[in-house]
DNA sequence: GCCGGTCGTCGAAGCGCTTCGACACTCTCA
DNA sequence: TGAGAGTGTCGAAGCGCTTCGACGACCGGC
């Protein structure tokens, strides 16, 4: 045990060896002999030794520190953000760093200063607009950076995500395997639309392209998170389109208010109405009944932004586009 | 702009001065003349420079960065629990300090780890629970620390939380202002008691005193998350206790299963059933109908860890205990 | 007109680590 | 047997910053 802080020097001492063997044995960027470095792994869980973080930063020049940059925005469902952000921590630990969190109030200038003081290696962003301010920045930066989604102008950055577009066609597709012929997608809330983010509107064409490619008729809505403004959507929808068998949504939050709502009209799911989510699992099973959803692979594509992140920092050439494939998970609703 | 990295040497000689006096300026513990200061903070701004965060930690032995250790336990509510960890940020920001996230997965290792790298200089732990694996070794380390929550042994640490048992309490005494006479209180998964979470424990007990003080019946239960579990926790304790007019919930997530599972059993909020809840503000307006509610100060609570981490960082004395009074709105639910 | 006391600035000594070049050995093969 | 090629280890030079002690310059008081 330590009285104070222990340095690689006292460890070297405590070995009998130079400070530079012990920096060999902890890198492993020189070959050690076996017996030495046996020595020297004793004493270090002898003295308890920890390797001091700064000045490894400052002779190394890495710090081991990837920022996570989360704006929370309104409309955001933040249960399915902080499974990203959590798989990312957990995949950043792997790899030996660890994930400065950033958030929106300080801005663009934020990500500047993190980079610039060389607090952080790299970085990974999240919940990316169409039109964001932060991509301009990326792109003069010296350190590498992975973004969780789609800009509208993606070139010459790294971007990962769920293939939304798939995601609302394979709904889509499921409603018409089961014979539906009328559907509708009840999407995020309007101020998300508004701002561009793109996971929201690739799910809108996706969704609007397998429609005309089944003949089916349709509708896409976007979907505001109060009982009462569901409720309203919902009845409105059902009233103007008597036809109408079958419901995609894709919005966590709304997902129990529009059962309720359909419960309340009298419509029974998925007799009446089928039902199929783009959501979490968790939030999938939850809902009475359990919804047919395609997930979101959230662990996945956390896992997958630090590995890309890794790999440009190693210099490894890496793919600017990484699109995952959505699953669909059959459940009582459909 | 800058070719490559700038550092201090750069900016003393384009300013004209030595090193020293640029770190002076730029930390104010000596006097510096208002001409000096002027013609490097210009240089500073023209060379666009950033101190190197690794150097400055291992010259001044801080880091300035804190860790916030935030577990994401089963049952617990995300949105909430972010709305602490964001508080946080900005508030570290405030103090010149960033946030480094901790996960529960790699456990108490994690903390010790950041701790004796001294990649952080202080600690917020979110999340607590009565017994909590990670408290013993907080009294040993050096850095300080700041619980938000109470563990069963708080003597010796920094705790800070919204009083829950008031909360509970001032749910009891706004339902026995509006007459009625017996009331429940549905509170978290039967997960978080077991585990032994302060705040649900602190809210069943404030309830059930307040309960006795005020000469009301009542009963406290846990409450799952399902939809049909709700449902069926709802119906059952209509039917066994008939003259139950008042439902106080302390669970953001089934709040909303709550009050379609009455609705389906043709109660009305608030004529049948007034409906409290504890849970923070835009939850309680977006249910239908709106909730009156004891709103969750998740943003005050988030600054006062702060506040109260950075004094013990100056070696400040902090109250070992810190409890926000609960304020009740009152909304179209009761 | 000299002394003590600020005030403003400088130079240098680290902080704890990584990494480079050097060097002493030990093998191998001509 | 000796040149050449590894191995395994060491010492020292930084990395970019903070901080300490020193030291002129200037002030007011006697």
């Amino acid at each position: 045990m330590s009285g104070r802080t222990v340095t690689i020097a006292q460890v070297a001492k405590h070995a009998g060896v130079a400070v530079s063997t012990v920096s060999y044995v902890l890198s492993g960027k020189r070959t050690i002999s076996a017996d030495t470095r046996r020595r020297v792994l004793d004493s270090i869980s002898a003295l308890g030794y920890h390797p001091n973080a700064g000045a490894r930063a400052l002779a190394s020049k890495r710090s081991n520190v990837i920022a996570l940059v989360l704006p929370l925005r309104a409309g955001m469902h933040v249960p399915v953000l902080m499974r990203f952000a959590s798989a990312v921590v957990t995949a950043a630990r792997r790899f030996d760093h660890d994930v400065l969190l950033l958030t929106a109030d300080e801005g663009p200038e934020g990500i500047r200063r993190v980079a610039a003081s060389a607090l952080v290696d790299a970085l990974v962003l999240m919940d990316v607009e169409l039109d964001d301010r932060r991509v301009p920045l990326l792109r003069e930066l010296a350190e590498p950076s992975v973004l969780i989604g789609f800009p509208a102008e993606p070139a010459g950055l790294t971007c990962v995500d769920l293939d939304f577009a798939a995601a609302g066609a394979r709904c889509v597709e499921h409603l018409a395997e089961r014979g539906h012929e009328e559907i509708a997608l009840l999407g995020a809330p309007s101020v998300v639309y508004d701002r561009g983010t793109g996971f929201a509107t690739r799910t809108r064409e996706g969704f609007a392209r397998a429609l005309h490619a089944h003949g089916l008729k349709g509708v896409t809505l976007p979907c505001e998170e109060t009982f009462d403004e569901v409720y309203e959507t919902v009845r409105d929808l059902l009233l103007d389109r008597p036809g109408l068998s079958g419901l995609v949504v894709h919005n966590e939050a709304a997902v129990s208010h529009v059962l309720a709502a359909l419960r309340q009209l009298d419509r029974r799911v998925p007799h009446d109405v089928a039902v199929v989510a783009i959501c979490p699992d968790d939030v999938a099973e939850r809902a009475g009944p359990p919804l047919t959803s395609v997930l979101i692979p959230a662990e996945e594509v956390g896992r997958e932004a630090v590995r890309l992140v890794m790999d440009k920092l190693e210099g490894r050439a890496v793919p600017e586009s990484t699109l995952l494939t959505p699953l669909l998970a059959v459940r009582a609703s459909t």
